[in-house]
Formats: C-alpha cells, structure tokens, sequence
DNA sequence: ATTTCATCCTGGAGGC
DNA sequence: TGCCTCCAGGATGAAA
C-alpha cells in the first residue's frame, strides 16, 4: 500500500531509469482508470508523449507526476497496488497491468494495478512543482501540507477536531503522506493512543508526535519502504521497512518496548494496532 | 459544517 | 483438494 515512503522511492527508481529517455509510445488497455475533464480524448493525449520523454518524476502527497518539459502532465494515484515495473518488451505483461511506455532498445515501463483503486489524470499543463491548484481543479480533492514540511505550531492547529487522532492522521486534505501503516508507526513511537481525541492532544504531545511522524517517514524512505503485501519499486525490489515495524501486523507478538503483547483493534474502519500499555486511553 | 459509512476490487486466508 | 465466504485497505461521495 503506497503511502509517503513508498512513492518517494518509485520516484527515485523512476528517475533512475526513464528521467530524459525518448518514448516510443504509449498505450493504455484499462481507459476506466483515466480520471478528469480529458479522460475523454486519453487516446489523443497518450500519442502525443511518441517521440518525447518524461523530464519530471515528482512526488506529491501520494500522488506521484510525471511530466514533459511542455508541462504535459501524467498524475497517478497508486491507490491500494498501483506499481511501476521495469520489462523486456518479450516479458508477459501482467493481467492487470493498464499502461506500458515502449522505450528505444526494447524496454518497458508497466503500470500494473491489481485491485484498480488507482487513478491517472492527465493534464495539458500543470507545474510539478506547484501542482496543487491545477490538481484541484481537475477535481482531485483538495490536500494538506507534505507531512515533512510541517512546523510543529502549524500541526498543533491541525489537531483540532474533535475526530480521533488517527482519523485525523489519515485525512489528506488534514496533512499528506500519511496512511495506515505509518500513523500507526507514529502513534505509538510518540506513546498516543489512536483513539484520543484529536484536540486533547497537548502542544507538547503534538510536537512529540511530528517528530516521531517525521522520523518513521525518512527512516522507511531510507529503507526503501514497506512491503505487507505487494509493493516493490520499478527495479522489483521489496520494501526493507516491514521488519522495523514495531505495532503494524504485530498482534499477539511482544511489543518491543514494554513486551506485552500488540492488539489490533477497529478505528474509523481500519486496522489499528496498538500497545496498550505504552499508548494509555487516558494519560 | 462536520463526520461517518458504504463502495470500489482482487487475491489470499480460513472453514468445511 | 476445492469450493465458499470473508476481509483488507485509500479515496470518494452520499448520508447522517
């Protein structure tokens, strides 16, 4: 599940390997995915990247850019297990796979999406470094500012709501880069339990809890992400996050820093795991 | 206005 | 073995 970490690292892998290559075509076999006011004409905008290359691979929010020097923009949102992967053109493609770029010297770049909660906007012009107002225009919703860039005055006021600290944690248009696993990850590295109402947390507990945000995040981009289930970066490598993790998909084993056992219990719809000791309902 | 909830989708897990 | 049911999870849009 691509959270921050996870698509900062396909951008790095991206960047890597197509940044500046001539492309020979685009295709798409799953138009369904094409979201916004040009998903009509996707056949037309995908034959005009024949003959250029990607000159961008950004990152924002979970969204990741691709963009010409021309400001033609593609913008994915991986969704559940949306990936990139690099190919031979004799390689099989992939039963779900929904976009191949065709590079000079048989190479391939697949979109592969599994459960198809991905999305892919295309847009005639839009800055990769300032994408929000154009993004939003489209209608992709509106977002948060980058968790990383957050000053802890600036995610004190965040906090009020009166929603649960978690659910707060996973609304985009709150705060971006954020999902299940790294709120989780953050939660109990700052000693919160999920369940709190998010305005009770204290300034002191808030700046705590951006700091330990801030470290969970560049850690796992350090470590290349978090593979649960199916992520991997476009070189085919898996996340080196998973055995860091010290509460997600951890119920019943021994929490690694009072050793009593992690629960994983239901918030706002979602798995949530915990230490009951080291995250007090009350504190 | 704010918050909750069903929906989308597939593969993997568990029951029998 | 194989069929069946259940479930996870990000974002969205409708409902409360």
């Amino acid at each position: 599940m691509p959270e921050l970490p996870e698509v900062e690292n396909i951008a790095m892998g991206l960047r890597q390997s197509i940044l500046g290559r001539p492309i020979d075509k685009v295709a798409c076999f799953s138009p369904v995915i094409i979201k916004g006011s040009r998903s009509e004409q996707w056949q037309s905008f995908l034959a005009t990247f024949a003959g250029r290359s990607i000159t961008s691979v950004t990152r924002r929010a979970k969204r990741l850019i691709l963009a010409t020097t021309d400001q033609r923009a593609l913008v994915f949102q991986l969704g559940m297990t949306g990936k990139f992967l690099l190919k031979q053109r004799s390689d099989d493609r992939h039963k779900h796979t929904h976009l191949v770029f065709s590079f000079p010297g048989d190479q391939e770049l697949h979109y592969v999406d599994t459960r198809r909660f991905g999305r892919l906007w295309l847009f005639d012009c839009l800055d990769p470094q300032h994408p929000d107002a154009a993004m939003e225009a489209e209608g992709m919703g509106s977002l948060g500012p980058e968790a990383l860039r957050l000053t802890s005055n600036r995610f004190h006021a965040l906090l009020d709501s009166q929603r649960s600290i978690k659910t707060l944690l996973l609304d985009q248009t709150r705060l971006t880069g954020l999902g299940n696993i790294y709120a989780d990850e953050s939660l109990f590295a700052s000693g919160i339990h999920p369940a709190r109402s998010s305005r009770r947390i204290g300034s002191e507990e808030a700046t705590t809890l951006l700091r330990q945000i801030k470290g969970v995040l560049r850690r796992a981009i350090r470590a290349g992400g978090t593979t649960f289930s199916d992520f991997e970066n476009a070189y085919g490598d898996i996340g080196r996050f998973r055995k860091r993790l010290k509460v997600y998909g951890r119920q019943g084993e021994p929490c690694r820093s009072c050793g009593g056992p992690i629960e994983r219990i239901v918030l706002a719809g979602r798995g949530t795991h915990i230490c009951p000791r080291c995250q007090p309902q009350d504190p």
